[in-house]
DNA sequence: ATTACAAATGAGAAGCATTAGCAATAAGGA
DNA sequence: TCCTTATTGCTAATGCTTCTCATTTGTAAT
């Protein structure tokens, strides 16, 4: 019952592992994270952080999300230029598809981006360490309201 | 040697092409960011542009940049979260390159994204609008400063 | 040229998301 | 349990961008 994944106890433990302290207030982060299913931003996390513990700082959520993206435990995303956003690490390498007319937020594989990085990093001669595919456009429902 | 390619005087055609106002602090933005090689944030072009114009306002640099945007004059770019950054609409579509070390950006080629782009747009029944690739790595200096 | 009107500007204040400072608190090993 | 030190909460500060509003300027019509 307790220790399932994705619980506390589990969210604690999974801390513990990377060396940093496994505090209540980050445990409770990573859960909002998991259960969030990805695109969360620091003020929704935050407001869903306070449900389950009222006196959590929205310092230590900003805190707390550095830490994560630094330990590797999140990624960190840039869909607009006003927030970022954060995901789980994800198992599978995937990019996204943002709609201009609701904000809605798609995943999507990018089978190529593998072979074009090899092919970028030998031309210029970089080391490269992340590769990020943003699109943008409307979705069904949007190209269909803007009729 | 007044309304050469660049200059103010042609600057100032571009505008009113456009329709918009010919001012000369748009004159002078549009000029250095023509001169600028791309990729200069707001503050950088505001500091440019005071050397022409002593009392031009950070606001209209802001505003100016906006209205560019919108008339399809220049691109605002996200290299990373605190600014944006601006470039001359290039005539080729390009990718960028950044280096995490010194922030030197490079412009490459990518000639794959217009396949990809129907592909994800055809699965996700989207219309898509824009393909922004970004990858992040280190140059060679940067590479050897590290060892 | 002159005029009239809307659009654009300058200067500073306001708005946000994010970060920093510091005293109080809690985690984890001895 | 006690000690040390990382972490927290609160608040103030920062930095980029946008807004407000009185004044100025471009433009098209006279």
């Amino acid at each position: 019952m307790n220790g399932e994944i994705g619980s506390l106890e589990d969210n604690r433990r999974t801390l513990s592992v990377t060396g940093i302290r496994a505090t209540n207030q980050r445990a409770i982060i990573l859960e909002v994270i998991r259960q969030g299913q990805g695109h969360l931003d620091a003020d929704e996390i935050y407001r869903r952080a306070r449900i389950k513990q009222p006196h959590i700082s929205l310092s230590t959520v900003y805190r707390t999300l550095q830490a994560f993206k630094k330990l590797g435990l999140v990624d960190e995303l840039h869909f607009d230029e006003a927030h970022h956003y954060y995901e789980i690490k994800p198992a599978f390498e995937h990019q996204h598809l943002i709609c201009l007319g609701c904000g809605k937020i798609v995943e999507f594989e990018c089978p190529l981006s593998p072979k074009m990085k090899e092919d970028i990093a030998r031309e210029n001669d970089f080391e490269v360490t992340g590769v990020e595919v943003r699109m943008t456009g409307y979705c069904p429902q949007c190209r269909q309201d803007r009729k």
